[in-house]
DNA sequence: CGCAGTCTTGAATCTCCTCAAAAGGCGTGG
DNA sequence: CCACGCCTTTTGAGGAGATTCAAGACTGCG
């Protein structure tokens, strides 16, 4: 008989801690700050309005049965998200900081909401090419390097190529949205701290030094490099 | 320094035998039959017109520079594609046997276009856990169980859970779908038909004996089970 | 200060890959 | 019709990259 073997880990269910939609009544525009940690909207279930990331950070993530979770994106400021058809949301939606989204309205401008799956469903093939084909190193590259032009904070020092950033996410997060494990997510960013390509004093910020390199290292293809 | 290993194969560049699209002068909808093997449209290229897949079988893939290959989706009968914006193909679109396609109209009816567009998304999505969380034998089952919807053979054998479908893609096709090797899906293949959950004489004539437990393998979480 | 959680690092293990070779299918040409 | 070459598939043996397990370091917080 067929004797099927599952990775060990696989156990952290997230916390339902969810966000009540925002009342229909209303119809202006509703916005509010949620914290760290929030399930936004919970795959499976009835579907969640939409919303526009206007500041934060948001991971968007589908899960196994047996808990295995996959981020399959990370949302910056100006993303819009829930913007699936059908009944349940086919994936759930958690801030990963202190986050300002704002509520869609139902009759939202549709060319927006339009540009935004176009945006969701290109960032998801290379994701998936991303995890098909990269080796470690090159998946932890391109996971830098995306996150870099998502959260570059403004006072990027001029002359030099570097650019800092908060990392939101944490290793399991970064873990979950590479397809490996923490271990290995923290083995190969500070290999790239050794090798002078990156540096982090604390763990969540970060500085690329040789911004070069990292590209080489992330092998961008064609399609990545235009993000 | 770093150094930064890259796997070895990796080399297949796809036969740039593009497909000329149709002429613009004639208004109405063109069709044509296309044999397995041709380029459809190419990533990084100018981007081509839309297309109905009337009949057949079509991989949409992205390439990295070095060659290594992900296919990002398989298209049964009835699926739309090559509907991206932007200037230039984010993928290249390939046929795996010979297929009927109709070039669509500018002006298509918007709301087909839009369904298929969230098609690929949820489709792209659940490809990512699959790629990121999914052991071989996993990736492999959840394979075979989506073929079989997409391509199963109307005379499926009514009493029976059967069902017998063709494989178009081959070894190393799903392969480069499952972010696998040839060798580890062929072995996966054998032991599934060896464990007496499918069959197949011919390597690309599957039949599905137990249903269940290929979904059982396969972990087929929320969001697939219904595709 | 001590606890809990995250991050880092090392050692052992395992899954999947690489390399190699043989088997099978199919079209061409003698 | 069979021989031959080419390609795909299968199978085995060995190896490499990532995981697992374990322990220690660091951080934030009550």
């Amino acid at each position: 008989m067929l004797n099927i073997s599952v990775p060990k880990d696989a156990a952290h269910v997230a916390p339902p801690e969810l966000v009540m939609p925002f009342s229909r009544q209303a119809r202006s525009t509703q916005s509010r700050i949620i914290s760290p940690g929030t399930t936004i909207y919970f795959e499976g279930f009835r579907r969640s309005p939409a919303y526009r990331l206007v500041d934060g950070c948001v991971a968007i993530s589908q899960a196994l049965r047996d808990g295995r979770r996959q981020i399959v994106d990370i949302l910056g400021p100006g993303r819009l998200f829930g913007l699936s058809l059908g009944d349940s949301n086919p994936c759930s939606a958690e801030s990963l900081t202190y986050s300002h989204i704002e509520q869609l309205d139902e009759n939202l401008e549709p060319a927006e909401a339009q540009q935004e799956i176009h945006l969701m469903l290109r960032r998801a093939q290379a994701h998936a090419t991303l995890l098909g084909r990269k080796t470690a190193m090159e998946k932890v590259s391109s996971a830098v390097l995306d996150l870099s032009c998502q959260f570059a904070r403004t006072s990027r020092s001029p002359k030099r190529r570097r650019v800092t950033f908060t990392l939101y996410l944490t290793r399991a997060d970064l873990a979950d949205w590479l397809g490996l494990t923490v271990e290995t997510v923290s083995r190969c960013l500070n290999q790239l701290k050794r090798g002078g390509v990156i540096d982090f004093d604390h763990p969540e910020i970060v500085t690329i030094l040789d911004r070069e390199a990292l590209m080489e290292i992330a092998d961008v293809g064609s399609t990545c490099r235009s993000m």
